[in-house]
DNA sequence: GCTTGGCCTTGACTTAAGTCAACCATAAGT
DNA sequence: ACTTATGGTTGACTTAAGTCAAGGCCAAGC
């Protein structure tokens, strides 16, 4: 069948024994959710965990006010909801999809029985939490102790990164969702990206970042310079 | 033998068979810090995570210019470091004893054989994390969605929940740490912590603060209200 | 007793980034 | 083709919180 081809290739699940990709196929939902559809709000009863296969979607917080802060963007085959499996019963913070999303859902129960029968299951979910653990300690970090243009810099710097050191970025997100996933708001960002090209460390386009200075942006990134 | 007794004691490790508790005692070994040492700094190779037994412990980042942030203040038999442990090699943050404390360090690689014979102690490390991973996103939305008035009250009423409510709250850290804590600097908590005072929220003294006003800390966490 | 050094507080000033508001451009809908 | 959103940019202004600097307080040590 289809889904056991599909889920044979998901991160999370490999490295397990061929049999238990039918049992955890026997245990997921498909689902679809169109863009700008809310998956789970804040304080949800924690049902399951997802996993995407394929569009995007935000995990984010909401402020009194209505300010959005950005967590996670997931793609590809990332899971997400996880934390509401394994403590809690909700979740901790909202999940929307940013276009046409499609996903499994693994619901708690079922999956937690299947986790406690298979090891190499637990580990690969362990080394997934601690990964996320490590770029939420980041967002902390880049929060707390960069200003705006340090975080953007951080940001480009890490989006060439995954794509083999390319100069030119394809923006994925609108530049209200960066602003809202830098920590700030779309006029900050704007005026930043203005300043960036003044100093030739970037070109801006609407759709893409072209980075002139990689090596600038890396002082920018780490305190060791700012942007005038 | 006594290590045995304190293991089983240890929330980490409840629910598992008995026997077990002898294996983990094998592979642990006890070490004990002074006030001030380092245990692991960011970036230093993951050795294995270590459980407190008396003591205390701070996580933090360090900016460039010295600028600290406290991520989390470990105390009693929490766990720290797992995250080195299940992805990554090294450790993404930095570990330093705030006061006299003796820890269990379980090597990495015995410790992860040791989870993958014993399903419930998987789960247990899954639920840790899980809740260290709300930690987490809680203190990111307090720094990114909060002033600094509604982290300390939402700090201050945390501090009163886990004291059965108590209105009258030791502070076990420094305001110093407390302010690194929240991601602000001392002179901006003391001029807070006065303000509280004025609004009659609050009591301030050097090492205890009295809580006045419950519900008026909670609209201040939750950005119904300012403080003046 | 006096001195030293943390820790904390207070004051005067600066600054990064937020708010409010106007405006432009592109894409979509009638 | 015109209108309407939506997303993005720019300018003038405000503000929370940081910096720099001085001073107070208490405990530890000579």
């Amino acid at each position: 069948m289809e889904l056991i081809s599909k889920i044979a290739a998901i991160p999370l699940f490999t490295g397990l024994p061929l049999n238990q990709h039918e049992n955890i196929a026997a245990i997921a939902l498909q689902k679809t959710f169109k863009r700008g559809q809310t998956i789970f709000a804040e304080g949800d009863e924690g049902i399951g965990f997802y996993i995407i296969l394929s569009g995007r979607v935000k995990i984010f917080k909401l402020s009194a006010e209505g300010k959005e802060q950005i967590l996670h963007i997931m793609e590809n085959q990332e899971p997400f909801g996880e934390a509401a499996v394994f403590a809690g019963e909700n979740y901790p913070a909202s999940a929307q999809s940013l276009i046409e999303t499609k996903v499994l859902l693994f619901p708690r129960q079922a999956f937690v029985d299947l986790i406690s029968k298979n090891p190499s299951l637990a580990l690969n979910m362990l080394a997934f939490l601690s990964r996320r653990l490590r770029k939420l300690a980041s967002l902390v970090e880049d929060l707390s102790l960069k200003e705006v243009p340090g975080r953007l810099a951080a940001y480009l710097l890490y989006l060439s990164d995954r794509n083999a050191g390319a100069d030119i970025l394809e923006l994925d997100i609108s530049k209200n969702q960066l602003a809202s996933l830098l920590g700030t708001i779309p006029e900050t960002l704007s005026r930043i990206l203005s300043r960036m090209g003044k100093n030739k460390l970037i070109k801006s386009t609407p759709h893409h970042i072209h980075i002139l200075d990689h090596h600038g942006l890396a002082q920018l990134a780490d305190g060791k310079k700012r942007v005038a």
